[in-house]
RNA sequence: GCCCUCAUCGUCUAGAGGCCUAGGACGCCGCCCUUUCAAGGCGGUAGCACGGGUUCGAAUCCCGUUGGGGGCACCA
């Protein structure tokens, strides 16, 4: 399928630098649906071309973390496709004959500068007003004074060569956008040492791997003008199909009071919002909502929806403030239409993870999970959540314990009252179930004793679940069996 | 400093010149339901940054101002 009469490949290339980035996910997020949208092809590339920055374990998280939230891809890593290695930082010698290939063709030059000099000449050109990059010194360099500078023992950087003319382009989601020429210097691609850089490697491999739709941040706006040129003189020296691609620059996602959100802020990154259980459609869902509106008053739909509907020309070119509260709220609303066995299982390592489960949890543990699921399901809006509610059904009976506070202000001469009357009324109780167990608590205690609902039920809900709030008491104690809820009531009258 | 960019309730958004007395959602407040907490139902709060144009008519188009963001690296 094509788009503006191109066959549509688009790509997400983070680099894997540990916990994946909010605003990041969003990219990917929208370059799934837009090439999902157009029946087209979404590529993983991973740009490790940073050693010192990249590890294994970060690469290795950044495909598990991809592989949680459910953006497939049709190329890259452990998946393969025409135009591979999709790693960076197995691509060096492709960059390496690129750049000669550049640099003989005189797309790109020698420059001697050092670090020093550049800066020195910034700071000239800042304070006289003029454009601070680079003033391209050694453009047109003569032998002579090449052989000078090597003689010294400098060592060159490889820097591009632009073309000394106004760029336009159309911005997928702003518009027509032109730069002058003046504005956009010639940039280094090689560092002195031989190390490609990124303003090198990502257009190449963009060419290389046909890449017809650039979707990304808002931060690399700028550097649009400087890859166009990259783009037209590696066509010109035979790498990709000449072709440039598209570019859309998505905006950014933001903290609170606008401030930049840092993926070591604690809702800055992917980690945190695995680790309190949320959904990865439900996060996805809210993150589409940050610059885009599937239309009507609908919020709530499915990738596959977002898919079908996405537009990239209706996404709003503005900053959107990541707001918490409404991502739990749409999680919440996720959580509330799983499928009761689907939730079961999706919170089943949660429990494990804080020990209210073992690892290994036997049958009986997980239909009385399945069962007690849809206590939770309503009152949940993470899954991590759920622990907390959970534990009194789990927990070893020798092991359960009351919080002393709790006990001493729920639990006083009245609450035990009502707890002796509760396990009067219970022990003779033929069938348990919830209705009988109301229907016997509520002629004890409530018809009997008088209490109002809510002083007659709380000590029993202290005594049974070791909180003061809990899921359903009725239902609660219907799970916890009839031996244990009468166990843990006598227990406290001791 | 120079360049680019953005601007609707507190927040995310709908809005494509008349359908706008600006709609929805989250949040917040109140009420209902109620065994706690939720969920659910009902109601309320609150916004077109400012100034000029264009037009019969502007949230919407143009210019400017102000304010925010990004870039100007041998990071990505």
């Amino acid at each position: 399928m094509t788009e503006a009469g191109r066959l549509v490949r688009t790509r997400f290339c983070p680099s894997p630098t540990g916990n994946l980035h909010v605003g990041n996910v969003r990219t990917a997020l929208f370059s799934w649906a837009f090439a999902r949208h157009h029946g087209g092809t979404f590529v993983f590339r991973v740009e490790d071309t940073d050693a010192a920055r990249d590890s294994e374990e970060s690469y290795a998280g950044l495909l598990e973390s991809l592989r949680w939230l459910g953006l497939g891809w049709d190329e890259g890593p452990e998946v393969g496709g025409d135009y591979g290695p999709y790693r960076q930082s197995l691509r060096f010698d492709l960059y390496a004959d690129v750049a000669a290939q550049l640099h003989e063709s005189g797309r790109a030059y020698r420059c001697y500068c050092t670090q020093e000099e550049l800066e020195e000449r910034r700071q000239i050109a800042r304070e006289q007003g003029r454009p601070s990059g680079y003033d391209g010194h050694c453009r047109d360099l003569t032998l002579e004074q090449i052989a000078t500078y090597e003689a010294e023992g400098r060592k060159p950087v490889l820097r591009f060569r632009m073309p000394g003319t106004p760029i336009a382009f159309t911005d997928l989601v702003r518009g027509e956008i032109v730069f002058e020429p003046e504005h956009v210097a010639d940039y280094v691609i090689v560092r002195a040492s031989g190390h490609p850089l990124y303003t090198l490697t990502n257009p190449v491999d963009d060419a290389m791997m046909r890449i017809s739709h650039v979707l990304r941040g808002e931060d690399l706006l700028s550097s649009t003008p400087r890859q166009i040129p990259m783009h037209q003189a590696l066509g010109q020296v035979g790498i990709g199909r000449g072709e440039v691609p598209s570019f859309g620059h998505l905006p950014f996602v933001v903290g609170p009071g606008n401030r930049k959100l840092s993926k070591r802020d604690p809702g800055g990154g992917l980690a945190s919002y695995r680790e309190r259980g949320f959904l990865p459609e439900g996060l996805l869902n809210y993150l589409a909502l940050l610059g885009w509106s599937i239309g009507g008053d609908r919020e709530i739909f499915t990738l596959q929806e977002m898919a079908d509907a996405f537009d990239i020309s209706r996404v709003n070119p503005n900053a959107a403030q990541f707001d918490l509260k409404k991502c739990e709220a749409i999680n919440g609303i996720r959580v509330r239409s799983l499928a009761v066995d689907d939730l079961a299982r999706r919170l089943e390592p949660y429990l494990q993870r804080a020990g209210v489960l073992p690892a290994e949890a036997s049958r009986e543990q997980r239909e009385l999970l399945v069962a007690a699921t849809p206590l939770v399901q309503e009152r949940i809006t993470v899954l991590s959540e759920a622990v907390g509610m959970l534990s009194f059904l789990f927990v070893d009976d020798a092991r359960f314990r009351i919080d002393p506070d709790l006990r001493a202000t729920m639990l006083d001469d009245q609450g035990l009252t009502a707890v002796r009357a509760a396990l009067d009324a219970l022990e003779p109780l033929k069938s348990w179930d919830t209705a009988s167990i109301e229907a016997a608590l509520r002629a004890a205690l409530v018809d009997g004793l008088g209490l109002k609902p809510r002083n007659a039920f709380g000590p029993v809900r202290v005594a049974v679940t070791g909180k003061k709030v809990s899921p359903p008491l009725f239902e609660s104690m219907e799970l916890l069996g009839r031996e244990r809820s009468i166990h843990r009531l006598s227990g406290i009258l001791g």
